[in-house]
DNA sequence: ATAGAAAACAGGGAAAAACCCTTTTTTAAA
DNA sequence: TTTAAAAAAGGGTTTTTCCCTGTTTTCTAT
């Protein structure tokens, strides 16, 4: 038995079988401790309130139904701002990185890591108060001297738009579907491919694809 | 101290904080141990020559550099047919879990599962031979009953088309870029439109993301 | 109430994509 | 060597896409 004080860890992870067993990898760490996971944010606010002991750090995924690590992270930011959180996910998108970090996330860790980084990580955000890995530390650097990451906007009919345009629909008859003219479907197109800086419809359909506004 | 025989479980997958994670989870059901784990088909053939002991059961991902899962099965189907090897993936594919179990595999399970189907699939595949998901299942009804999946084949210079089909490139540039004439590539995409049944363009991006054919 | 902005709508014209049918060249097989 | 099949091109037409430039409608803020 050891004397030292073991830190509480939440996990927040759709995939059940991914946060089991990483609860016993954790758990096998010296001084760490996982107090339970949540499926998503809903699940992690009901259980906050639910257990007497708050967790030091939370170990949070970003896809997740119901409610995401983004929406998450916000509200655990206006509502827990003692807890750290390190986001552990798939994605190495750099702008998902840098809105993480900017919502207050303490460290972003990608889950193809080695087991040992995950300890690492976990004991410089208590010592230190973040952990940041090369990789994102990388991605920060590259955001700051290519300064072309702001995302555009996009109106509700846009978004529409582009879901449909991920289909073997002409512009007819997406205009069809969305009860507009086809000039004003053009319209559409058009704005968008100056926005995203595309040349064509497979462009779009790419960006579209990547940016997980369509799905396939 | 338990006297039961403890199985030997290997795990074969890329993701080296999963595999820590899930051996830890696998050594915590009854009468199972986690030998080692592989980053993939290559470093697993190299393990089982240098472990004398060999396990049960393989945990198979699908999803990995160098040696991904589908060769792996097969060659394990060739050299090793008493492994028993369950399929553990993200995938679900309805064309890859047959594939897999086609060519030996004795399950195939979902990386969202609760960690007591994992449990219930070890002991199932040690007693019976075999584990099925209802999902599974469901799978395989539904392929039989609608015999389209016949997948087509392609040939070299076609796949090297969908490709470059994927980009924003127009056909004359993709030409340009095979060394062919335009009318070649139009044929090329006249051919693949028929074969897979798709209208236009996008149709054949979506058909060639959706197949792994080309990524973005 | 009204100016300004955004959204919807639209015409003309050029380029690309899609479609169909035919021909030559290569390759492999009988 | 003839035959057949596959690969590569060509000609020509229709449809869709793309791009530029406008007008009308709708909404919103002062």
């Amino acid at each position: 038995m050891n004397k030292t004080i073991s830190h509480n860890i939440v996990i927040v992870d759709d995939h059940s079988l991914f946060a089991s067993s990483l609860e016993k990898l954790v758990n096998s760490f010296n001084n760490f401790n996982v107090l339970y996971h949540a499926k998503n944010g809903r699940d992690l606010q009901q259980k906050l309130k639910d257990y007497s002991e708050l967790p030091e750090i939370i170990l949070l995924d970003l896809n997740m139904p119901v409610m995401d690590g983004f929406e998450t992270m916000e509200w655990l930011h206006e509502n827990h701002k003692k807890i750290k959180v390190l986001v552990l996910t798939m994605e190495d998108d750099e702008g998902k990185i840098l809105k993480m970090l900017s919502n207050g996330a303490k460290g972003y860790l990608l889950k193809d890591i080695h087991p040992d980084k995950l300890n690492e990580a976990l004991v410089q955000t208590l010592e230190k108060g973040y952990y940041h890995s090369e990789k994102v530390a990388e991605s920060l650097l590259h955001s700051l001297h290519s300064n072309d990451t702001e995302k555009p906007t996009f109106k509700e009919r846009e978004i529409d738009f582009m879901k449909l345009a991920c289909s073997e629909m002409t512009y007819k008859e997406i205009a069809d579907k969305m009860n507009l003219s086809p000039k004003t479907i053009d319209g559409y197109r058009q704005d968008l491919f100056n926005k995203l800086d595309v040349k064509n419809r497979v462009g779009l359909v790419i960006y579209a694809l990547k940016n997980d506004i369509s799905k396939i």
